[in-house]
RNA sequence: GUGAGUGUAGCUCAGCUUGGUUAGAGCACCGGGUUGUGGCCUCGGUGGUCGAGGGUUCAAAUCCCUUCACUCACCCCA
């Protein structure tokens, strides 16, 4: 087959589409409780967005977006990529929408592909789908404690076993020590170093922290909570109180530090055991700095989006189910009997609310009722010539084998009945 | 970008070390055993450029080279 699908792209089939559906219909749910209204955002922008806010240095604007080749007629766009991740985006609308200045304070969540340019493994892949969540226009410490309970409100929804890593990174005035530190402790063990953390030190020396090679000298390293600033520190007890109060289990994390530039203060980690290398299935933070750096007014922000295919992978990975079987597998023997059959399961669809998938008529009861088992259906209504002509269908129980004839107008109705009764066992 | 592993039927794999007739199994699919009754059983059938290209050889799934893809990990991140 030379038609094949681009490399770290996937065609997302049965169970593993029904998992992504199942955690965004969750999600979507969660969202309305806590009055968090969607928002629709392209998912081409221009390439300044992403280098502005995610940050110059950042591996994925340096090698991973993808960029778009535009036709030779069009004017004044420049260089546009396809999004690598929601929040500058939302923010843009945010902004061009005039809501920083006319009404700062709002919460949105998106739900959508990104595209990042990256080797796949398990959990990691070209074009993959966020669910995310922002909220603008507050700098209070509830506020990050309420999205963290949020999340943690999904998790037991979704009958998940994760793990909650919180830190503070502080803020614009108390930051930049640490950093220092981080830098100075990084220099005062140079010849210690990986490799990789050489490249690190000067580019993004935070990073040091959570290398895996480097985990010993990692841990003597500066820790961000020791240099926090009397505000910082105040908020960052606020939420632990906050989500304690809730009952949220967490841990704080000195080491859980956010690739990109815009976070600051609070930031998290949800990460599932179930996962291989890639096992982080929300992340996000407080990134009061970056509506203003995107040319907004200074208005506050804090987010986090959600891994919907690693999510799905962990889900997938626990014991949960995502079969679907029809209730109703409809069998027609010859054309009259479809004809009659084609108008009862739609009957039985909108009056009794069953699900019924009609098998292909052109075959025989042999093999009809072995796609009627093989499709998980409960029911088998058969209808031929003979039914037809006494008003009747056969309705077989495949788990049970007990089959009975029942008339034409009664087999919704008495299916339906069947079928509750069994439930309110 | 780096490293390791794997590519044989729709799926899971055997065969490759030691080259040798028509390349196998299980599952799945289709059909017979049952003129209109599934699962279990039984008999049969469809299905393969042995990832691709080149080389060695009388002969290559098997040996050599190149290449592509997939998987996992590094890196990065949701």
């Amino acid at each position: 087959m030379e038609l094949t699908r681009l490399r770290g792209f996937q065609d997302l089939i049965g169970p593993q589409v029904r998992a992504i559906s199942f955690i965004e219909e969750k999600a979507r749910a969660l969202m309305e409780r806590y009055a968090v209204r969607e928002i629709r955002i392209p998912i081409l922008e221009r390439i300044e967005l992403y280098v502005r806010s995610t940050g110059a240095t950042s591996d994925i604007v340096e090698k991973q977006m993808y960029t778009v080749e535009r036709r030779a007629e069009s004017k004044g766009e420049g260089q546009m990529v396809l999004r690598p991740e929601g929040t500058p985006g939302v923010v843009r609308a945010y902004i061009e929408a005039g809501l920083d200045r006319s009404d700062p304070e709002q919460r949105f969540f998106y739900c959508g592909p990104m595209l990042r340019y990256e080797r796949p493994q398990k959990g990691r892949y070209r074009e993959f789908y966020q669910f995310g969540v922002e909220v603008f226009g507050r700098a209070d410490a509830a506020c990050d404690a309420e999205l963290l309970i949020m999340i943690d409100d999904l998790r037991r929804e979704l009958g998940l076993e994760l793990k909650m890593e919180l830190n503070s990174l502080g803020c614009a005035d108390c930051r930049p020590a640490f950093r220092q530190a981080v830098l100075e402790y990084g220099r005062a063990h140079f010849a210690e170093l990986c490799e990789d953390c050489h490249a690190r030190l000067e580019r993004n020396p935070l990073r040091l922290l959570d290398c895996k090679i480097d985990a010993k000298l990692a841990a003597g390293a500066p820790n961000s909570l020791d240099y926090l600033d009397e505000a910082c520190r105040k908020h960052f007890d606020t939420v632990r109180d906050l989500l304690n109060r809730a009952g949220v289990v967490f841990e704080v994390n000195p080491r859980i530090v956010r690739g990109l530039d815009y976070y600051m203060r609070t930031t998290f980690e949800i990460s599932s055991m179930a996962l291989g290398a890639q096992n982080a299935v929300i992340a996000g933070g407080r990134y009061d700095g970056l509506i203003e750096e995107l040319g907004g007014a200074p208005v506050p922000g804090i987010g986090f989006a959600i891994g919907l295919d690693r999510m799905a992978l962990a889900l997938l990975e626990s014991s949960r189910k995502f079969e679907v079987a029809p209730e109703v597998a409809m069998i027609a023997l010859g054309e009259a009997a479809t004809a009659r059959a084609t108008e009862i399961a739609h009957r039985m669809r909108r009056e009794s609310n069953l699900t019924v998938e009609m098998l292909s008529p052109d075959r025989g009861l042999k093999a009809l009722l072995k796609r009627a088992d093989r499709i998980g259906a409960r029911y088998a209504v058969i209808i031929g010539d003979n039914e037809l002509a006494r008003g009747i269908a056969q309705v077989r129980e495949l788990a049970h084998s007990r089959q009975q004839e029942i008339a034409i107008e009664e087999v919704a109705a008495t299916i339906a009945r069947e079928l509750e009764k069994i439930a309110s066992r």
